[in-house]
RNA sequence: CGGGGUGUAGCGUAGCCUGGUAUCGCGCCACAUUUGGGAUGUGGAGGUCGUAGGUUCGAAUCCUGCCACCCCGACCA
């Protein structure tokens, strides 16, 4: 395949989704809107899946698994729920086909279906109806399940990972006793979302909380991570929200306290998307492709052996190649060999680059004569040569270095594009020319928002936990405010 | 759904204005020489020109409808 160059700063969409294309991430299908992942992207996110899980485990949660139909009159159950999201809504009207007169296949118009269902766009209605059943007593409680699902969202316009019409995702949905309690399992998801962000993504996120505005259709209270792109924009990467008895009581699940008073029960529910791909890709890659965090790298380390012409000198190269892939192994480091002798070195430094290995090891004969190899990483592009001696622990050093290194990187970026601004000219500059985020006073009605919404393009990203609270007047209005809050344009 | 653009081999493209059955590069296959940053040479395979109509002796080219994708809006994880 010819590589085609794309660089950052010169259309950072077209690099986006060149870059997802050459590092064979993901493709258009021949379905409108729809993605195909392909066998690399889907092993990143395989390995967000399995981080993410872990977490879900250590927190007590359960897997299962819900109805992609959901019908209609389930959805329609929850009023502001269903407010939120019928205009996306994927309907299934019809269950058979047939062959007509003229050979065409067509719909049969008596296979009509007497309720319509929908293609679950979230599965909250679906899963509280279910809930009900499992839910009689205070012993039921909590109810703790997350779902790994496939959702469709009929946007009008796409963008392969960060907006696509079905997306692949988690979601959690949760059952107390008592509104605290629910809180507290809100707050500590968004947590666990952080966590798993910074750690694993190396993806710095502000953990906030959404404006009555931008709260998910149905929650009380939406929390949120919000990241911060390259090109300036933020991107909402996860949220978790409370959404108080809302659904208990559109779904009657009522149960019986220990006093044998019948009580609503109080919900959770939050969830992240291949939308994280996006983010990863966005936060740190370079002209040069993808830079994947050590973490979360499907392959940590690739082997680059340099193959002479003479047979007996590739062998040596290789059992030697072949060695420091076992070291490296016993150390629970991810190593590919990459022994394919029809193409040139240079042309798999390039290629891994492109796919964002985080170290490579490059061995040639010369290595072989002085115990050497080349070692160079991806974020910095620095090469050295090292002596083979005690290499596994060099090279396990060096990648938790790396995985360390992007996400400073990122959140050093990050930290210099927050702009705090006192007035309308401040606020508007900074948008037009600073990009990231303004961090800025509000007076706290949603009529000053959608108005800056309208005139900017800029929204409210969150209300950042444990923000300080500071005396000051609306960027907009004018009007008091006592604490400040981020916007941002956001994808 | 509005405005703009694109659609030609697996990928990237030329040709379109001014109609005559498709150009080039990469990749692929074979052989040889190569291998420490995207190898070179020689030979070869691969195309319903997005799709359906229309105009014409003849359409990738002109006209119309439709579809898909990209960018900008409205919408959104």
């Amino acid at each position: 395949m010819e590589i085609k160059k794309v660089k950052r700063s010169e259309d950072y969409s077209a690099w986006y989704n060149n870059l997802v294309k050459q590092a064979d991430l993901a493709e258009h299908s021949a379905v409108k809107g729809c993605m195909v992942i392909k066998p690399y992207g889907y092993a990143i996110w395989e390995k967000m899946q399995a981080e993410l899980d872990k977490r879900f485990k250590e927190t007590g949660h359960q897997n299962a698994y819900f109805p992609l139909f959901i019908p209609k009159s389930f959805f329609s159950k929850e009023a502001s729920h269903v407010d939120g999201f019928a205009k996306e809504c994927a309907v299934v009207t019809h269950y058979r086909l047939k062959t007509a007169e003229n050979g065409e296949i067509v719909v049969d118009e008596t296979a009509k279906l007497e309720e319509e269902l929908i293609v679950r766009p979230t599965s909250e209605t679906i899963i509280w109806n279910t809930y009900r059943d499992w839910i009689k007593s205070h012993r039921d409680l909590p109810l703790l399940i997350n779902q790994w699902a496939n959702v469709v969202r009929w946007e009008m316009r796409t963008r392969l990972f960060l907006r696509t019409t079905e997306f692949l995702w988690q979601e959690g949905h949760t059952a107390h006793a008592t509104a605290e309690e629910a809180i507290a399992e809100t707050k500590q998801m968004l947590e666990v979302y952080a966590d798993f962000a910074e750690n694993i993504l190396a993806v710095p996120v502000m953990k906030g909380m959404k404006t009555a505005n931008e709260r998910f259709a149905g929650a009380l209270d939406t929390y949120c991570i919000e990241g911060l792109m390259q090109d300036g924009k933020a991107l909402q990467m996860g949220t978790s929200h409370f959404l108080g008895q809302n659904f208990a009581k559109a779904f009657d699940v009522k149960f019986a306290t220990k006093e044998n008073t019948q009580e609503y029960v109080w919900a959770t529910s939050w969830g992240v998307s291949t939308r994280l791909m996006g983010a990863l890709i966005m936060c740190h890659s370079d002209d040069e492709g993808l830079v994947l965090p050590p973490n979360l790298a499907p392959i940590q380390v690739v082997i680059v052996p340099i193959l002479g012409k003479k047979e007996e000198e590739k062998e040596q190269v290789l059992a030697k190649a072949k060695a420091i892939q076992q070291a490296l192994r016993k150390k629970g480091i991810s190593v590919k060999l990459d022994d394919r002798d029809h193409t040139s070195p240079g042309f798999k430094f390039a290629e891994h680059e492109l796919k964002g290995v985080p170290v490579r090891i490059a061995i040639g004969m010369r290595d072989v004569q002085n115990e050497t190899v080349e070692v160079a990483r991806r974020d910095t592009k620095e090469k050295q040569v090292m002596s083979m001696v005690d290499l596994e622990n060099k090279v396990e050093h060096l990648l938790t270095a790396i995985q360390q290194n992007i996400f400073q990187k990122a959140l050093d970026y990050r930290d210099e594009h927050i702009h705090a601004v006192n007035n309308w000219d401040e606020f508007t500059d900074a948008l037009e020319n600073k990009t990231g985020f303004v961090s800025a006073h509000w007076d706290g009605t949603s009529e000053t928002e959608i108005k800056i919404k309208e005139m900017t393009k800029a929204t409210i990203r969150c209300i950042p936990l444990n923000n300080p609270l500071e005396n000051g007047k609306c960027v907009l209005t004018g009007n008091p405010s006592t604490q400040r809050v981020l916007f941002a344009k956001a994808y």
